[in-house]
DNA sequence: AACTCTCACAACCGCTGTACA
DNA sequence: CTGTACAGCGGTTGTGAGAGT
């Protein structure tokens, strides 16, 4: 049973303990977390080394005090999605949900910045959040809609992404969330499944954004 | 110098969702 | 359908460093 590995090691990580995981890692890769322990020998249970790794040993994790353009992003995904840090962190690179958890626990919770946002008349602030649904795109036209037929087009056994970033004229179904702060002109949208690394952020511009009714014009980049 | 308090961050715990037999 | 094992998540707690008295 979970929670009942007696003789296991609690408490701060040493450099060594370290290592071990990091080792495992680039040997094993990233996964199978209830085989890490044996693996290397690390006397520690497998919830710890998962968080461990995510959280402090990652690479590409960033370090320091969160950017101005960060703390936005925070309370305007917060007040979207509350609190669901993962999905939340999913849109600041490099950033763990446990560092967002804290940030917002410790100096956000209470921040000012969020009273301005929460004292708005309701009238004026209209947030959308699109729930995670088929969509189709097309990739010619730049133009993502709801509207279009909803193809079950898999190519080749690819990633749905990997044959949107290389073919011309794909249509491909995706389920995606979209977030929109009307009024702020703040507008993201991103895809489920997509690795982070792969992640195509989007600038929309919306016409007729509403339930039911979609129609987005799509600027792409890359990651 | 010694003690207390506060804050930031790391880590743990309990729970939920999912896959699979 | 049910039980089990596992990954992952959010809430909470522990801990160390620095500030204040």
């Amino acid at each position: 049973m979970e929670g009942s590995n007696l003789g296991v090691r609690k408490g701060a990580w040493t450099r060594e303990e370290d290592d071990l995981l990091r080792q495992c890692i680039e040997n094993h890769g990233e996964g199978k977390w209830h085989q890490v322990p044996n693996k290397v020998g690390l006397n520690r249970c497998r919830k710890s080394c998962r968080l461990r790794w995510l959280n402090y040993l990652k690479p590409n994790i960033k370090r320091g005090d969160f950017t101005e353009e960060e703390v936005d992003l925070i309370i305007r995904l917060h007040k979207l999605l509350g609190n669901r840090w993962s999905l939340i962190a999913g849109r600041l690179p490099g950033r763990t949900a446990n560092d967002v958890k804290n940030y917002w626990n410790t100096r956000l919770r209470m921040d000012s910045r969020l009273k301005k946002v929460k004292d708005k008349p309701q009238e004026t602030i209209k947030a959308i959040v699109i729930r995670p649904q088929p969509r189709s795109f097309i990739k010619s036209s730049n133009c993502l809609s709801s509207k279009e037929p909803i193809l079950d087009h898999i190519q080749n056994g690819k990633d749905w992404w990997e044959t949107f970033l290389d073919d011309e004229d794909v249509f491909e179904k995706a389920t995606c969330y979209g977030l929109a702060l009307e009024e702020e002109e703040f507008t993201s949208f991103w895809v489920d499944d997509m690795p982070q690394s792969k992640r195509q952020c989007t600038n929309v511009t919306e016409e007729g954004l509403g339930t039911g009714d979609f129609s987005f014009n799509v600027d792409f980049w890359n990651h």
